[in-house]
DNA sequence: CAATGTCGAGGAAACGTTTACCGGATTCTA
DNA sequence: TAGAATCCGGTAAACGTTTCCTCGACATTG
């Protein structure tokens, strides 16, 4: 069933079929009338790909995160679906797995499937396999990285909010050899969160102690590993911050092993705040960059430059603060006993 | 650029232009690699729309699923991508969050994007609303509750097998009183769990308990609030299983609250064995439910049913076992203290 | 050697929309 | 009241493919 049919049995020509449904205000309400009722009792609903075909727009927005089983990612892709839906939008949703042919193969669907913007979500991907985006003047969003040209905007992070609250929560309850384990140093966000961290100290007066700075990975095992490490040293820390929350889980499941109770005799601060940070035992206090917002202002970033009719010199720029929230994971530090 | 430009720089028709680039075997091999050759330099890729519009073949399979957030789907999703990636479909993921409005949209979502399959893998949502799929005889894949009617398909749950497994582990630690917290009667799936465990505890000669048997609401809460009721009670068992993970989750973080040490106090088994199950101290026992072959089957089930040129009787059928994976919330049971 | 069959490439129709353009009717203006 | 302006619906072209059909070239057969 097709627009002719309905034009048929409305008495009207596919054009003013066509215009009804996309509310053209110009057509006469009798005419619209008379069509709405055929398309109701038809069932009928436009062909996406026709119409795609024609007009240009395919109305889907890509959306690539580095794997959907990272906690990281489901919220974001929640909501993300979520204002798609709203703004009748549908979402092409690619994940890279951390590897480069997939990310290749991801641009490849975006642009077979014509998709009008792309947000790029992953961790630190090579640029350079956008190319094919970019080149064909796809707008494209990304978080921290995203050059300053045309058509590519960027969220900006604001590590430091966050992270300062958390330190001085930290030093509010007394601690002083407050340990941070970092991502993979290598990701522009993993370095900017460990040099927040080294400012926030400073600001207080306690001189970061390279001892007490663990490279970590942003896995469960990397914080597994990092705690082993801190324990061994002598004057151990009473409090670590992390990188993100997955270090932070893994830091309490060895502490557990350890018999070291947390928070009682030491505190723990990730950093993400997902979802999965509620489930553990104690509930994590961590620094929240809500994924919620994220995702909306991605999906903004793309839905702005689409509508926009003369692109803007740089491509606009979106600020996303994080701030602390509280749980079960952090107490007064332990009376000193080195 | 398109099939024409190709067409024209290759000095062949757009039929073999179209021919070469679908592998139809019968081209000459010279025009082949002339067209192939063009299509390398000018980097060009076919318009899906184009394609989609004429062949009627849109090579996307939908999607739907309760909400991205709850643990069990994001691994679901990532695996029905990878096997959407190597058969080169694409997907149209879409979530009810539990509201028939948004299923509804769903519903109509797949339709206009035209898919070519659906695979509703949603904790029972009224089956009503998916009239307009079944109508246009898109294949279907429901778990455990599709009917059996042309273009349906089923995978059956075997949660016993798993479900038997995990009480004769809990039996073979000498816990004689398990309880059971169960999750919303109405669904289908937790009705399954739960007789499921009645059986198995007759297997093995002992009769179940009603005061053990809790109906829970496969949540965190629902699991926090279950145990605060059968704690209350005085010969409180030593075991407990749960419809789900989340819900377990909720038992050990309510049992840590209580002081009660898992496993040494009390022996946790949950359902589904969702990845956060390994991230929670102590790790999870749980029943697995293989939520990648879960999403192989119901691409597979897809894909039969659109490859199968005429479609039979009453949709086919696939199995899915469940078995028991140990870590490390089970232990023998205390010595009975009552 | 003529007739028939086989093979593969090209021409052109078709898919279901949107939209530029046209033209008739109506309203407005002088 | 005639001409201009405005409004709005219809006609048909276009979007970029796939695929049916035709047709020429060549092989095969009697």
């Amino acid at each position: 069933m097709d627009i002719r049919e309905i034009a048929k049995r409305a008495k009207v020509s596919t054009a003013t079929v066509s215009r009804t449904i996309n509310r053209v205000p110009t057509v006469d309400r009798q005419l619209a009338k008379r069509v709405w009722k055929v398309v109701e009792e038809l069932g009928y609903y436009p062909n996406t790909q026709a119409r795609a075909l024609v007009s240009g727009k395919t109305r889907i927005f890509g959306l690539i995160v580095s794997e959907i089983i990272n906690p990281f990612f489901p919220e974001i892709v929640q909501s993300f679906e979520d204002i798609a839906v709203q703004n009748n939008y549908e979402i092409l949703l690619t994940s890279t797995v951390h590897d480069p042919k997939r990310m290749e193969i991801s641009v490849r669907r975006m642009l077979e499937r014509r998709v009008e913007g792309v947000a790029i979500l992953t961790f630190g991907m090579e640029e350079a396999l956008l190319e094919g985006l970019r080149f064909r003047k796809v707008p494209l969003v990304f978080v921290d990285v995203g050059p300053p040209v045309p058509h590519i905007s960027n969220i900006k992070i604001n590590y430091a909010s966050g992270i300062r609250e958390a330190v001085q929560h930290l030093a509010a309850l007394r601690h002083e050899r407050i340990a941070f384990i970092t991502g993979p140093l290598k990701l522009k966000s993993a370095k900017a969160r460990k040099d927040a961290f080294e400012e926030s100290l400073r600001e207080i007066g306690i001189d970061p102690d390279p001892a007490l700075i663990i490279e970590g990975d942003h896995t469960m095992e990397g914080g597994i590993r990092a705690l082993g490490q801190l324990v061994r040293r002598k004057g151990d820390p009473t409090a670590i911050m992390c990188s993100n929350d997955l270090t932070a889980i893994g830091v309490i499941r060895e502490a557990y092993e350890y018999g070291i109770p947390v928070p009682r005799e030491l505190s723990v601060i990730g950093f993400d705040d997902v979802r999965l940070a509620q489930f553990i035992t104690p509930p994590l206090t961590t620094v929240r960059m809500s994924q919620t917002e994220l995702a909306r202002l991605a999906f903004k970033a793309l839905l702005t430059d689409v509508e926009r009719e003369t692109p803007t010199e740089h491509g606009s720029e979106y600020v996303l603060d994080t701030d602390l929230v509280l749980r079960k994971s952090t107490a007064l530090a332990r009376a000193s006993n080195q």
